[in-house]
DNA sequence: CACAAATATTAGTAGTTGACCATATACGTG
DNA sequence: CACGTATATGGTCAACTACTAATATTTGTG
């Protein structure tokens, strides 16, 4: 019972890493090849704090792996379901009726890029 | 450019729907069939006010339909891919090897559930 | 139209988290 | 070991959101 609890919030938390644009634009920069973090940084627009953070807590959940290489850190994508996960979620919300054309193009577009990892 | 902003907030957004675990434990309640908001109050133990919130949240977003049965309010699932989508996470999560066996066992089973509904 | 039952809404509060700035750590080079 | 580059972390603030209690709204019944 009080399992099944915790159950409900590791699964809450697992989309939780995927409830934010910012971790969905480092997720769109990694699926098709492993970065630094300075090339994510340049890649997605965020400070290099910012960047390190969220690429710290998906390594730290399981959803990137990590190495170092000199001064640098490169990550890349060992979850195979995440990319997936993103892009049902492409497809469903551009099913919708409501959906402008553009937003619907760019939805698929992402779509699109999120498969090229496999 | 922009328009790709906003799809990255429009795909968080509908993760956002999942990453919270009290939303889970509604959405399990009305995978097998639909219930009015009581029957959701009384199965997964909410305060009326809050399931009522909840509920509304997911049928504004196109997850839930709903209807009215004399005082009472039914809701039900009308998007295919949001149960879908916990079971996948509930199977990726149970295969990882720090996962103790109980909850490994409840996140199997809730993905037995979560499939019930077709 | 009064009354009860079911649901929705409003206002207020507490907890969470993403962002930024400054700083600390790790690594390579001389 | 000093120095520059790359990355991680601590502290702080603002924004967001889930929750609760109280109240409003809707519907059915007499």
């Amino acid at each position: 019972m009080n399992e099944l609890n915790k159950v409900f919030e590791s699964v809450a938390e697992y989309f939780g890493l995927l409830a934010e644009p910012t971790r969905l634009k480092i997720l769109h920069c990694l699926c098709s090849e492993e970065h630094a973090v300075n090339e994510v940084v340049e890649a997605v627009g965020l400070t290099q704090a910012n960047a390190s953070r969220h690429l710290n807590l998906l390594y730290r959940a399981g959803v990137l792996d990590r190495r170092r290489d000199g001064t640098q850190v490169i990550y890349r994508i060992i979850d195979p379901n995440f990319a997936d996960l993103c892009r049902t979620v492409c497809v469903s919300i551009a099913s919708r009726a409501d959906v402008p054309a553009p937003r619907r193009e760019e939805l698929l577009r992402l779509e699109q890029d999120l498969g090229a990892g496999n």
